[in-house]
RNA sequence: CGCGGAGUAGAGCAGUUGGUAGCUCGUCGGGCUCAUAACCCGGAGGUCACAGGUUCGAGUCCUGUCUCCGCUACCA
């Protein structure tokens, strides 16, 4: 198929702030394992590349939060990953870490070589510094209000009321989000990598030399060479991270993004300190990252940039991103603990393991977001891998032991559908290898349930218990067929179901076989002894699906309530008299046509009838509002809003949450009373 | 706002270069009884998000619109 002698797969680093669950895996872990073993049965050389992805500020601001360092954050879900992932057989050669020593050393001496080569930009800006924290800032962690649409909670880098890109800078009355303290303008030197001076090199290595590429990530990649590439800052001020290995650079670490692919490396090395240049710099090595769609432009612009501009580093192959699943219809979040924790899954499941990998794998994510369910969960395990898989075997095993004493029968005389059914083993392998091949796993999963469909298929067409009494030679050979199939099974799951596959191997009293074996028919010799018949599958019931589903409701937490905004700056109590406040009450209302937040209303001021606009429709219906009193800023100067002229605003208290309600007197008074 | 991805039977998804819309699950009917009420066959069910356009012919190509997701805290 390709020159290629050995793989090195890599994927994504968990970030080490919390435990894996399904959506990690379904994007990430379950294919590239998939993908590994198939590679390893068909006797590739293959290393497969992980490890926690330990730095960055969020790690820090937990740390801060738990009154921990970031290291006992880090130690304590680094162990909770790696064992979790081991128990579900991710089969990684090495799951290692960034706070590890060889990838202190490694990441450091990548950057020093880019930097002795005169690679990076190094420029002094001026950055928001936190002194109660004794930290500068990063963007997103400074609030402030809006320049644009005035709102109060806008980040640095974005608001994300009216969506304009904004700088810190820019903010009005900015303050920390970590200590709500005033923050300070310091200034700050950091070293860019150039991504400009790549971009002609970028644009001819994926846009013309990686077609292939899968839609997503090509497209993805393409905008980004469209819009012109800028140079990207690759250190942070923190003291959590790989120190910048130059002089005076105290306080200085690499930032994530520049130290985690470099992370892939490091493994490498530790797991092959005297061999690992063979995997990293000879062009007969194909190396594939498998990432979640967030993390593309990272994987196939900016590290392959940093290899190019170390020089001696092969390129990635191929980066199959996968989008993104969601569970029971809403999107995973860490922070709301909606979502199935892998740990969690091992010890409620024992023994499911396989379960999950197949159901993650059948509905992966490969084109778009897809949504786990549990109701899912269940129909898969029960009538696909049970009803199809599971109870194939068995019928062979049990008939065998039944008719033959547990020996593989001999094959007698062939009939033209016996040879039909044979056939089709090569069939299926070969699609199963093509689709494995383009990263099409959810396909290649079909293809292997395929076989058993065959042998489900097989037996319904030549009923072999009819014939038990009459034509036992038939039998034998319909049989014998049987448990081939079977064997194949074996083999054509084993990069999926790896658990399964093992126990299928012992009742069918052989070990594993190699991807060669697959296809052919006479795996199982005649008079070959199996062992008892045994459940591949159970059935699982709906009240262990009933208790996930409750337990998902009862442990997500509501999105904590972000604090108050902070206080304006001062005002006189003539600004307040400036404004003439005064009780009315709503006449009617109506949505604005072809707007979701306006409401149109027609408001009794005591002094005059007047229309208002008010951007409140998620919070009130017009049903809710009418005949309401409220509170309205009478002497607004009038705006036209959708074309309508307002005359007055209705006074309204936010919660940081967003959440509105109205204001207004505590018992009803007439309207036109005056605020004050 | 911008850019990228996605929108196809009740549910979950395929549809390669335009050429009779498919698969799995569910559902309905039939068959079988070796098997975990499992298996096999058949039927019903789709205006391919919406509106235009190109073409002999459009799920597929073009234009516009809508919705969801990502780029953008947590995060694959």
């Amino acid at each position: 198929m390709n020159n290629y002698k050995r793989y090195l797969v890599t994927s994504a680093l968990p970030y080490a702030n919390g435990p894996v669950h399904i959506g990690h895996l379904a994007g990430v872990y379950v294919p590239a394992d998939i993908y590994v073993r198939y590679l390893r049965l068909r006797g590739r050389e293959v290393k497969f590349i992980g490890g926690s992805d330990e730095h960055g500020v969020p790690i820090t601001i937990k740390a801060r939060k738990e009154g921990v360092t970031p290291q006992d954050i880090v130690d304590k879900y680094h162990l909770i990953i790696k064992d979790s992932f081991e128990r579900f057989g991710i089969s990684f050669d090495i799951y290692s870490r960034t706070s590890s020593k060889i990838h202190h050393q490694t990441a450091s001496d990548f950057f020093r070589k880019l930097y002795d080569d005169g690679i990076f930009i190094e420029k002094t800006t001026a950055q928001y510094y936190d002194e109660e924290a004794g930290q500068f800032l990063a963007d997103r962690y400074i609030v402030g209000t809006c320049p644009q649409c005035g709102n109060e909670n806008a980040y640095g880098d974005q608001c994300e009321k009216c969506g304009s890109t904004l700088s810190p800078t820019e903010l009005i009355n900015p303050h920390s989000a970590i200590s709500g303290s005033k923050p300070v303008l310091r200034d700050t030197t950091h070293w860019y990598l150039p991504l400009d001076r790549y971009e002609p090199w970028l644009r001819r290595w994926i846009l013309e030399e990686h077609r292939e590429w899968k839609t997503n990530v090509y497209g993805q990649c393409k905008s980004w060479l469209d819009g012109g590439l800028q140079p990207r800052a690759v250190s942070r001020d923190l003291d959590w991270g790989v120190p910048v290995p130059v002089e005076g650079a105290e306080r200085k670490v690499l930032y994530v993004w520049f130290d985690a692919p470099i992370g892939y490396l490091s493994n490498t090395i530790e797991l092959l300190p005297d061999d690992w240049e063979r995997w990293w710099k000879d062009e007969e090595t194909k190396m594939v990252h498998f990432i979640g769609k967030d993390n593309i432009v990272f994987h196939c612009i900016m590290f392959p940039a940093m290899l190019k501009a170390h020089g001696g580093f092969i390129l990635p192959d191929n980066v199959p991103a996968n989008e993104f699943l969601n569970l029971e219809n809403d999107k995973i979040s860490t922070s709301r603990n909606w979502a199935v924790w892998l740990h969690e899954y091992l010890d409620e499941f024992p023994g499911k393991e396989d379960v999950l990998r197949y159901v993650l794998c059948a509905n992966a994510p490969e084109t778009k977001d897809n949504d786990f369910t549990w109701n899912d969960f269940q129909t898969r395990n029960n009538s696909e891998l049970v009803a199809v898989f599971g109870n194939f075997v068995n019928r062979a095993v049990i008939l065998t032991h039944k008719y033959f004493e547990g020996r593989v029968p001999p094959r007698n005389t062939l009939t033209p559908y016996d040879e039909a059914t044979l056939n089709e083993i090569p069939l299926i392998k070969q699609s199963l290898e093509n689709n494995i091949e383009t990263y099409h796993f959810r396909e290649a999963l079909k293809d292997a349930m395929n076989l058993a469909r065959l042998g489900n298929k097989y037996f319904a067409d030549t009923e072999p218990w009819r014939l038990a009494a009459t034509d036992r030679p038939r039998v034998a050979t319909i049989l014998n067929i049987a448990l081939q199939i079977c064997a194949n099974c074996a083999i054509a799951f084993e990069p999926f179901l790896p658990f399964t596959t093992q126990k299928l191997r012992y009742i069918l009293a052989k070990t594993a076989d190699s991807w060669d074996a697959f296809g052919r028919t006479d795996i199982l010799a005649e008079a070959h002894r199996l062992n008892e018949a045994q459940l591949l599958f159970d059935k699982i019931e709906d009240d262990e699906i009933e208790k996930q589903k409750a337990k998902l409701k009862a442990a997500a937490t509501p999105p904590a309530m972000p604090a108050p905004a902070p206080q304006k700056n001062a005002c006189t109590y003539d600004d307040f008299m400036k404004m003439d406040i005064r009780t009315a009450t709503v006449l009617e209302a109506e949505r604005v046509p072809k707007t979701d937040k306006l409401l149109r209303l027609k408001i009794d001021t005591g002094m005059d009838i007047r229309t208002v606009v008010s951007g409140i429709a998620e919070h009130y219906s017009p049903e809710d509002i009418v005949g309401r009193q409220i509170c309205l800023l009478a002497n607004l100067e009038p705006r036209k809003i959708k074309g309508i002229e307002s005359q007055g605003m209705i006074l309204m208290a936010q919660q940081a949450d967003g959440i509105m309600r109205i204001v207004r007197p505590d018992e009803p008074l007439v309207n036109g009373a005056t605020v004050c």
